[in-house]
DNA sequence: CTTGACCTTCCCATTACTGGAAGGTCTATA
DNA sequence: TATAGACCTTCCAGTAATGGGAAGGTCAAG
């Protein structure tokens, strides 16, 4: 299969499979003319790593995770411990991003109400 | 004063500083030996700045609002405007993260409690 | 006069791609 | 058979916002 196709089963672009391939990520055989040809397990793989990208996980991350993936002896307590540790980035990430919702929302709305010629945001940012 | 100092003063680093003169967000004078001379002025830019990108800003947006804090004829609802999109790329996000997190806590769980072989992890990745 | 703490510029690395140029290949149609 | 256009290839460069480190200049103290 052509890389085209590869990428319509897999949620990728032909891009991101090209750069998959660079960094290792999987080995299509290749046609006579040079054309990349994807088989069954090629594309479960990259299926594998779209959904793993989808829930955020790092490229690192879906390396280990491919690697546990065609493990048959790894230890289901790997894979979780990967995505334990993600999850934990993730609940940084949204603890983060609250806090600046919380005061932004703050600022904003006190930018809004008032009808004064000093605006609050800009305050809050001007030196003290 | 030097660089570093102006680092201390703003919660930036050097290299920081450095590159918000490249990409020409300040314009400090510069001392015989050549060595960059920040006056109060350009403290107080790159405290606002660093107070901007805290609270999320992109350096775009820093720009932007650096430009509306020095035009005195600035329109509140200009400033507005970029926080409330700035805003709403957080509630995005939070959103997104929110996702994720959720299937994963259900995931890990799941994985954690089952004493069976195969992972419910590695599962949800894998090509149905 | 030397040590160590600064300062400078310059270039490379990061993450996970995306865009584009230059050129080769395949297939269908006129 | 010629050609269009839809693929394919590699390679190079750019993105955001820094960080790391090399090579070298400067300054103040002891």
């Amino acid at each position: 299969m052509n890389i085209k196709d590869a990428a319509k089963l897999t949620d990728l672009t032909s891009k991101t499979i090209r750069y998959y391939e660079d960094i290792g990520l999987v080995s299509p055989q290749r046609h006579a003319n040079g054309y990349r040809d994807f088989d069954t397990k090629d594309v479960h793989k990259l299926g594998f790593v779209s959904r793993a990208r989808a829930l955020g996980f790092s490229i690192e991350d879906c390396r280990t995770l491919l690697a546990l993936w065609e493990d048959e002896n790894r230890a289901n307590a790997d894979v979780r411990a990967v995505a334990q540790e993600h999850l934990d980035l993730i609940e940084e990430k949204i603890e983060k991003l609250q806090e600046m919702r919380s005061t932004l929302t703050k600022l904003v709305s006190e930018c809004a109400s008032g009808s004064r010629s000093d605006c609050p945001i800009l305050a809050s940012l001007s030196p003290s």
